[in-house]
DNA sequence: TTTTTAAATGAATAATTATTCATTAATTTT
DNA sequence: AAAATTAATGAATAATTATTCATTTAAAAA
């Protein structure tokens, strides 16, 4: 009996990524990922019933990798300001590292690929930055302000900053990175 | 002589954002368009050489309108904050009215349809906002960081209060923006 | 009114892409 | 070492989608 190799659905994976950051899930076709894989077309259907399944099984593999990394190092007995800082640059970290993921991931939230559910269970992930504005709140460090709205703008700051050390040509150093956080930390405080 | 109807190119327009906001780029095909703008499909066909041009087109005119949006009420010679404010809101209430054109150019971005050449044409709609930071920096009233991270920071304010009102159930009442526009002005200052 | 011109149509065709499947290649089990 | 099992292959087929074109329709010019 020969066994499915594990790695391989990681390469599939990575190949995917790699297409959709530069054509887009409407440009990439099956045939493409196989080749970019360095495996056959036939061999994606092993692995994957269809597209579909590919692209839903690569959307939650996605949002589970991260959830691991947006918690890394952060304790809930943190001071809040030290905690936020800590998720927000795990956050930002992540997204420069894997800029592939952050590009696939707005290009499946309209596309007729992505499934309600997978769409739906990402939410979940989310439960605890949700809880530590409430605390923010709570102890009045941070805006009073409808919770989701504080995530919202916090999540802005980080988000364009991805799309700034991509698509600018300027480095994302130390400096910069201090710059941006003091802007969403000033925006947020009381 | 017959001659072309104008407001049939807006009609294909209004049907392809309506359909890339629901299926993404990736599921929007040339029949499903004409159907949904009310003409044969090879009717498209003399009004756009093929699919990319029409994306590109589209592309064109969905930038050029916002342009012109950007800076209604607005005087280079308003109080720094008060210009902010203006351009702020027209930014924010424009995207939010014609979400899909947002979608739309977040989707084009990573497609083989748009042509380099197109992208690079739309950063110069942004000059006039690039020497706003400039002039607010030199009067000490915002942080002295790089021209092009504070607007990132302003744009992250503005595209995700978009999400926001799109994906929440809540509201974008008066409130809910001032809040919001608060906390870019408290993350801007100096 | 007739002629001319170009738009509009949508079925037919071309091109592209997803998916299948007969065959081969690797492993494991006996 | 032979048999059994399943992964891997990639050319062939099916399905989908872009594009064309012969024909019709509508408007303008004569």
């Amino acid at each position: 009996m020969k066994p499915k190799d594990d790695k391989k659905i990681n390469q599939i994976y990575q190949a995917t990524l790699r297409l959709v950051k530069v054509k887009g899930l409407a440009g990439t076709t099956m045939s493409e990922i196989a080749r970019e894989a360095k495996i056959a077309t036939g061999t994606l259907y092993i692995y994957f019933k269809n597209k579909k399944e590919l692209i839903n099984a690569l959307f939650t593999e996605c949002r589970n990798r991260s959830a691991e990394v947006y918690f890394k190092n952060y304790s809930a007995s943190m001071p809040f300001k030290k905690g936020l800082k800590t998720i927000w640059l795990n956050l930002l970290n992540y997204r420069v590292k894997k800029f592939e993921e952050a590009v696939f991931i707005d290009q499946c939230f309209h596309s007729p690929f992505i499934t309600q559910t997978t769409k739906e269970l990402t939410k979940k992930l989310f439960a605890p930055l949700f809880s530590l504005m409430e605390t923010g709140k709570k102890q009045k460090l941070i805006k009073k302000a409808d919770t989701l709205l504080l995530l919202t703008f916090m999540a802005g700051s980080i988000n364009e900053t991805v799309k700034y050390a991509q698509y600018s040509n300027r480095k994302l150093n130390k400096q910069v990175i201090e710059q941006m956080f003091l802007m969403c930390w000033d925006g947020l405080k009381a």
